[in-house]
DNA sequence: GTACTTCTTCAAGTTAACTTGAGGTCAAGC
DNA sequence: GCTTGACCTCAAGTTAACTTGAAGAAGTAC
């Protein structure tokens, strides 16, 4: 009965000690016990993770994540809303799908400006249709 | 030659005034002259707006999409960053094609947390496989 | 049992992408 | 020609998601 501390689940996982903190105390993540002062987690720890990071993904902010793997507390999450989610995901993998296809062509194409090639335009035009609003931001890779 | 200004372009497009300056400021967009204090925009910038709502669901930083759209210095997003880009995009889409499926399923499903579900467990297994990082995130809609 | 390392807490700092607010200006309507 | 309302600039504030730093404690190696 090996619980990884948290120098492990950082070193496996790939998510830093600091940011495992900030998920505990964010209610994301629960430790299990202490070592000394050294958190203790479960190894289901991992699952967790991998579940935070793929819905980060998605576009869920923390708070909504938590809310998801509430215990107990049941904020019931409703149907509607989560197929709600579910179709909100699909437009966007549309849109990310016609961009992927005029990113292909841009490093293809050898107009001046990317963005002026027609091609890519007519494949951008295609993207955007019916949506203009834009609230997805990636931040820089660490 | 009516060119839209500032109140214009936020009320058609959908971006605040205030983003608009921000996005000049940015080098994003560009007015073309003043009436008064006023901004008068080109046409073309509802064009330009569309672009940049696109690129950012698809994960570009502000500053990268300026770069994209880079006049004449030649920043020269090379084919290989495109394509990378694109790869990067591919991954992703099927990550969020494989949230949706899981997000339908817990809509679907009674277990008492949605993460808890087997069945959900395994389609974002399958999402999550090779990729624990997720550098994405959503900001609230206005 | 002393040193060392690595953790601990807590507060403050960082970054991207905006928004808000104060104080000012100008075209247009009356 | 004066009032009004919408824009202007510039600085500062906001939010999410972390990171960094200072000061301290505890298990581990010698």
């Amino acid at each position: 009965m090996k619980l990884p501390d948290i120098a492990d689940v950082a070193r496996r996982s790939g998510v830093p000690a600091s940011t495992l903190r900030f998920y505990e105390e964010k209610g994301l993540i629960v430790s299990v016990g202490r070592r000394g002062l050294r958190r203790l987690f479960d190894a289901d720890v991992f699952d967790r993770l991998a579940l935070i990071a793929l819905a980060r993904v998605a576009g869920f902010t923390l708070e909504e994540i938590a809310l998801m793997f509430a215990p107990e507390g049941r904020p019931r999450i409703d149907r509607k809303l989560l197929a709600a989610k579910a179709d909100e995901l699909d437009g966007t993998i549309r849109k990310l799908a016609a961009i992927s296809d005029g990113l292909r062509h841009a490093a293809a194409c050898r107009a001046p400006s990317h963005f002026e090639c027609p091609t890519f335009r007519k494949l951008m035009a295609r993207a955007a249709s019916g949506a203009i609003r834009a609230p997805v931001k990636k931040r820089k890779r660490r």
